[in-house]
DNA sequence: CCCACGACCTGCTGGC
DNA sequence: TGCCAGCAGGTCGTGG
């Protein structure tokens, strides 16, 4: 489901909500997700108390007082449910995880694909655990510099949008952000890494203020992105190409285009983003 | 090594 | 109305 400025604001939605909650019950009604909830899970986190949530590139890292932390993912449709005290809350379907904490709140676990997961790693285990060792820099941080950009997209040769969508590269970029921010820098998303270089200064900064802007909005909400009260974010309404096939540009009025690239929907325009050997016809 | 693709899942939409 | 193909914000393992 969400790409940084999703995650993020669920991560200020959690801590804002749990921080300094104990966990007193904890119930898993589906084990199989991305990575299996371990069966020792409720016996680990039973007890703890949830000392902040933080992340890593599109991980929540949910700080216990023990020597664990709870590290989650949302995949494409996982999301997490605070039930105040007050609430009596009905069960739905694809609620995997449940705690309940010792002041009657509630934090559910809930995601139908389940693409996403959550699972205990020792504190001392995160920075080297198999998941995160190999993520690149966070966008909104001083390492990912327009600089560090040029370098990584002169080495490789595979289409600009997939390399911007690497987490090797920089985390965070998602199918939605990708598209946006090379409409924002005018280029086309089939052209090789290494051509766009030139032009990552702008692809830069284009890269930081849609994220920028999309965390200002709370993220943004297609089918089933929910921030932690059940509302949804409101940066889908500034979308310049994303889901907007045969829609005109914002800029020039042209129709967007949607093509596919490894297996993932592309919208671009093809006029405010063109690339010299992608304007002809298909070759038959 | 680098890159593209299929697999992993469920749910929703649009066309017939 | 019902069915089926196609599509969905991510990531990983494989194979060319």
């Amino acid at each position: 489901m969400p790409e940084l400025p999703e995650v993020e604001t669920v991560r200020r939605g959690l801590d804002t909500h749990i921080r300094g909650e104990i966990i007193v019950s904890v119930r898993v009604a589906n084990r199989t997700l991305r990575q299996p909830v371990p069966k020792e899970f409720e016996k680990r986190i039973l007890g703890q108390k949830i000392e902040a949530v933080s992340r890593r590139a599109k991980y929540l890292v949910i700080q216990l007082s023990g020597d664990d932390v709870l590290l989650s993912h949302l995949g494409m449709s996982g999301c997490f449910k605070v039930i105040p005290e007050t609430e009596q809350y009905t069960p739905v379907a694809h609620d995997h995880v449940w705690l309940c904490f010792e002041s009657g709140k509630q934090l559910i676990y809930n995601d139908p694909r389940r693409f996403g997961m959550i699972l205990p790693v020792k504190k001392l285990d995160l920075a080297q655990h198999a998941l995160l060792e190999h993520l690149g820099p966070e966008p909104l941080e001083p390492a990912f510099s327009p600089l560090y950009l040029k370098r990584m997209l002169e080495a490789r040769k595979a289409p600009v949008k997939a390399a911007i969508m690497d987490q090797e590269l920089v985390v965070g970029v998602g199918n939605i952000y990708a598209c946006e921010a090379l409409f924002k820098t005018g280029l086309n998303p089939r052209m090789p890494a290494c051509e766009a270089a030139s032009k990552a200064k702008k692809l830069h900064a284009a890269i930081v203020a849609v994220l920028r802007d999309a965390l200002a909005s709370g993220g943004s909400s297609l089918k089933d992105f929910y921030n932690i009260e059940g509302k949804t974010g409101y940066f889908q309404h500034h979308f310049a190409v994303y889901g907007r096939e045969n829609a005109p540009c914002t800029a020039c009025a042209t129709e967007i285009v949607r093509i596919t690239q490894s297996g993932r929907s592309t919208f671009f325009c093809p006029r405010c983003q063109k690339w010299p050997q992608v304007t002809g016809r298909a070759k038959k």
